[in-house]
DNA sequence: TCAAAAGTGTTAGATTTACACCCATGA
DNA sequence: TCATGGGTGTAAATCTAACACTTTTGA
């Protein structure tokens, strides 16, 4: 008998926050549950963890899977492994979250999967402890938010300075000073302005800008 | 065949970083591996997750194991899931720090397990993805240490000022005023300053210190 | 008597916040 | 022409950072 075969193994599961940001909203990708049990709840897209895959593989397929998406920005939120949270197996799962731009997001495969994008603020009771997994993975997004330049991800490449203090008002629930707002983002030269205008939003157009990565990887200084 | 059996299992273990304060420096505890795969090599301390235990029990379990004690400050640090990341076996490893007071902790407790402290700056390799866990739990820490009142679980429930901010110029790495440290202390009147002198640390003698936690959770206005 | 740690305030500079009006355009 | 969102600067208040000397006492 070796060191290991005298302690019992598990299932280890991923579940995917898939957090968008549509319509001036923070939203989350969630699902009726298509399984027993609790077949019909609503839920988290997840996936189990195979044999030979390490868990961030497994989380990056289970959001390919849904999404159709590749290199998307996805962070570990944490491991939930109450012996009861799964009605019907112990189940370990790695909860992670992940940042797309709705727009690159396929309505087709959206509706193959059945998911829906639902405002981060006003969710039913979800399957398990899901709910807290989204609690903890917004909390760990808005930390990263204001220290990282990570908020792109959520907004198309071309966005204009409005879109860009409307998400961070929808993340971190509270409005902000549209002058202070854009007096910090000038100071920050990877946020580059293009020549480009955007009228969808308005009837004198607004400036679209770019986050130039390259120039954020010289001169990281990043605070909002 | 049922929805969960299709997929494979795996070994879930904790692996816990303990950190302490001694002689002004902040300190882990390892020590040396009594098992094979590994066997000899610098370790942080684990155990498995049982069949019928929540992994936070598993890693109080784990913790009190090693220690003797119980209640200690604990937080998950995160899943570590590699699939080659254990040597043996695939094993999925769940870390959490906790932060004892060193004093409290038994020499004889230690010795029968053989650990000790040592140094967070100038660690040796460490078996796994040991080292990794300890930097990400350390990342992990002094975030909390600057929003919530935890740094004195790492040190005896009276304290003199020095003693405090010496351990929050070991955590963050980097000196601090001693006149501003102070100012911000005196702001906080859950610090409480008592009438009881320590002569150990100088020859005209400091006042103790204590955290009340009563008060902190009346006003929990905390931030250094 | 002197070395070593304890204790204590002030000021300049930096950062943050609050705040209001004109502009361009399509309907 | 007017309603709508785009764009812009200044001043007060707050917070942060820098800085040096006196006290006490045991060796």
């Amino acid at each position: 008998m070796t060191y290991y075969s005298q302690h019992s193994k598990v299932w280890v599961s991923v579940d995917c926050i898939i957090f968008g940001f549509d319509e001036g909203k923070l939203k989350v990708l969630i699902g009726r549950r298509q399984m027993d049990p609790g077949r019909g709840e609503w839920s988290l897209y997840g996936g189990f963890v195979a044999a030979d895959e390490n868990i961030d593989e497994a989380a990056s397929r289970t959001l390919s899977e849904l999404t159709g998406l590749r290199n998307l920005y996805m962070r570990q939120v944490g491991a939930f492994g109450s012996v009861d949270r799964d009605p019907g197996e112990r189940v370990i799962s790695i909860a992670y979250y992940a940042l797309i731009n709705v727009k690159d997001y396929d309505e087709r495969v959206r509706m193959e999967h059945s998911v829906e994008w639902m405002d981060v603020n006003g969710l039913p009771k979800l399957y398990s402890d899901h709910n807290e997994m989204i609690r903890k993975a917004l909390k760990l997004m808005r930390q990263k938010l204001r220290t990282e330049p990570i908020g792109f991800r959520l907004l198309p490449s071309l966005f204009t300075l409005t879109q860009l203090q409307r998400l961070y008002e929808a993340v971190n629930g509270e409005e902000l000073d549209k002058r202070n707002f854009r007096k910090r983002i000038k100071d920050m030269d990877f946020i580059e302005k293009t020549e480009l205008i955007d009228k969808t939003g308005s009837k004198r157009g607004a400036y679209l800008f770019r986050f130039n990565r390259k120039a954020y990887n010289e001169d990281p200084n990043f605070k909002l």
